[in-house]
DNA sequence: TTGAAAGCGCTAACAT
DNA sequence: ATGTTAGCGCTTTCAA
């Protein structure tokens, strides 16, 4: 029973049928028509036309007159963890609920890329632009000058920007998730922790973790770091990080009583491997996670890990972009939220004190 | 050192540097300086001069006039499995990599979204469209003749389309891997299969692998089906499963030797919920998952599945949008991609054959 | 309180 | 072989 919806109903059809010039017509429908004094029965009359017609903005010509799009974009690294593709969809489908279409690209973490995105963006004149960014497409400023042309633009950055930016900002704050963990396995009585990650973009991750651990009087070994992207890069990231464990401890021992890994999907490899190997975990090594998938709770054993707050990111996006596109004066706004470190029993219970 | 491509340069910029007509340098950018003879020397100066202004058509102007806005929308039902994101996420990145820009919604397999969404989609001129539907959307006609307004149209489908239906279509059969599944279940000498999932999503699913494990032998026992959907919908989809075994089977024995799932996260769940109970995998119960996500291989026991060939079908559908994009003419385009039974040790060997 | 007209950047007849 | 002109549907001065 869904009529398909007039496809052609233009303004100036409605004010034919109304008798009244496109002018008069747009500045009902554009809500101002109060300000310039439009007689209220015009106004209805206008209207209850436009409803007859189903009528809705081309929003091309509006786009193309300087008018807002109702389109926003949204540029994202979408080759990182499985995660970033539920992040852009959440997001898409809040802004789609606000009345938002959204335009969703990738910049693979390049300048260029980003540059260029950002460029045709403007053009298409879209109302607001998420940018997902590293500290690297900073470094040069177009980004920052492109940002600028939207009405309004928002950064989501896993690091602190500097203070004087003006563009707003969500800081996605993963570092306390680390010390947590770290802090956990100290007081667990764990000695030796490691990490597995894909460095140099693990570089903070670690330096917080290990920093946290050292503070709290562990040894960190020289080796600690565990390189998955040292492996050939034409296997899955699953498969990289089993081969990157088995060619470094098949055949030895496991000189580690803990292992903080970067994401759930490293952990699980780990955790399996380890298994294979006949080590307990988490008596003979705790194992963490990152990301808080959700099957981390069924693991075997049960998967600590980190909690991304997905949600709440997706849902202050929103809120932050569309609070800027309605307030376009107001001072830059700044957001942070951090991840949180999430116990399960393969990151061993405080009680039990595997002793060193 | 990216330096900001000049925001704007029209093809009047370029006309007046050139000293010609806007005409004669749209025919040239367009590609159709040689059809109507245009001097080479001519269209070299144009194409210079583009290239130093840094020339790009603006595309809500080719819009609205009537060209290619090099855009094309994708309708998904985000809400499903994990995967849908990783496969939009695919679709997005290849098409902008063809120069396409994606427009992403999400139609929540509601047909008066749908319907508005393609309307939306028709007003701003995007070039293609990739649906993923039901068939459900298709009984009312709306949709099918929404698509053909559209230079492209492509329809992602889990069930087979009827024989007449002009559209271009994909056709991703689930089927092929429940009959699969089956056989192998009946073959290693399971005598009492279920099935978790949602019904009444799953219904040709149990249909297929219920009936396939009939033919084969195996006795169905009338309350096969455990339905996650009957439980409270505030949860997560891994919580109700969990729950949903829960009050079906806790504290008594579990009447069946082989269990189907309807995805991965339900299958994990559930080898959690008997593991826990103390029944052995695959032992005692064979487990079967669905999706072959990226942690299959690695759980405990590695879980058998169906692989999804996801890359695949990102990979045909754009290679089915730009091709109908490139030939508007030609008859109506159909694929079929068959998902595919993967065995791990989850859904025990045939060797070892476990005796009813 | 309402209308006319110019312009956004491009395409596509229709001239010349 | 190249130029003129009239739209596409809307916003935005400026007039009336």
């Amino acid at each position: 029973m869904a009529s398909l919806p007039s496809p052609i109903s233009t303004r100036r059809m409605i004010a034919r049928e109304a008798k009244l010039s496109a002018t008069t017509v747009s500045l009902v429908l554009n809500n101002r028509a109060d300000a310039v004094g439009i007689r209220p029965e015009t106004q209805e009359r206008v209207w209850a036309i436009a409803r007859r017609l189903n009528y809705t903005p081309n929003p091309l010509a509006v786009g193309l007159s300087g008018g807002r799009t109702n389109t926003i974009g949204l540029i994202w690294s979408l080759g990182g963890p499985q995660a970033a593709a539920e992040t852009t969809r959440d997001i898409a489908g809040r802004m789609q609920k606000r009345g938002y279409l959204t335009h969703l690209a990738d910049h693979g973490d390049d300048l260029k890329v980003t540059t260029k995105l950002l460029a045709d963006y403007i053009r298409r004149r879209v109302d607001g632009i998420v940018l997902q960014s590293n500290s690297r497409l900073l470094e040069d400023g177009t980004i920052l000058r492109q940002l600028k042309e939207f009405p309004a633009s928002l950064m989501v950055t896993g690091f602190q920007p500097a203070d004087d930016m003006e563009i707003d900002y969500l800081f996605h704050d993963r570092l306390p998730a680390f010390v947590e963990a770290a802090t956990h396995l100290a007081r667990s009585g764990r000695r030796r922790p490691a990490m597995l990650g894909m460095w140099p973009s693990t570089q903070s991750k670690a330096a917080a973790f290990f920093g946290q651990a050292a503070r709290l009087g562990m040894k960190i070994q020289p080796d600690a770091e565990i390189d998955v992207s040292l492996q050939p890069k034409n296997d899955s990231i699953v498969a990289r990080s089993h081969d990157a464990l088995a060619k470094r401890f098949d055949g030895q021992d496991f000189p580690f009583d803990a292992l903080m890994c970067t994401s759930d999907e490293l952990a699980v490899v780990a955790m399996d491997y380890l298994r294979r190997r006949g080590f307990r975990i988490p008596e003979d090594v705790a194992v963490i996670g990152f990301n808080d998938s959700l099957l981390a709770p069924y693991q075997f054993p049960p998967l600590a890990s980190a909690d991304r707050k997905d949600s709440r990111v997706a849902a202050t996006i929103e809120e932050m972009i569309v609070n800027r596109l309605e307030h376009r004066e107001t001072p830059p706004q700044r957001q942070t939220i951090a991840m949180q470190f999430v116990w399960r029993e393969s990151a061993g219970a405080v009680s039990t004190g595997a002793k060193g």
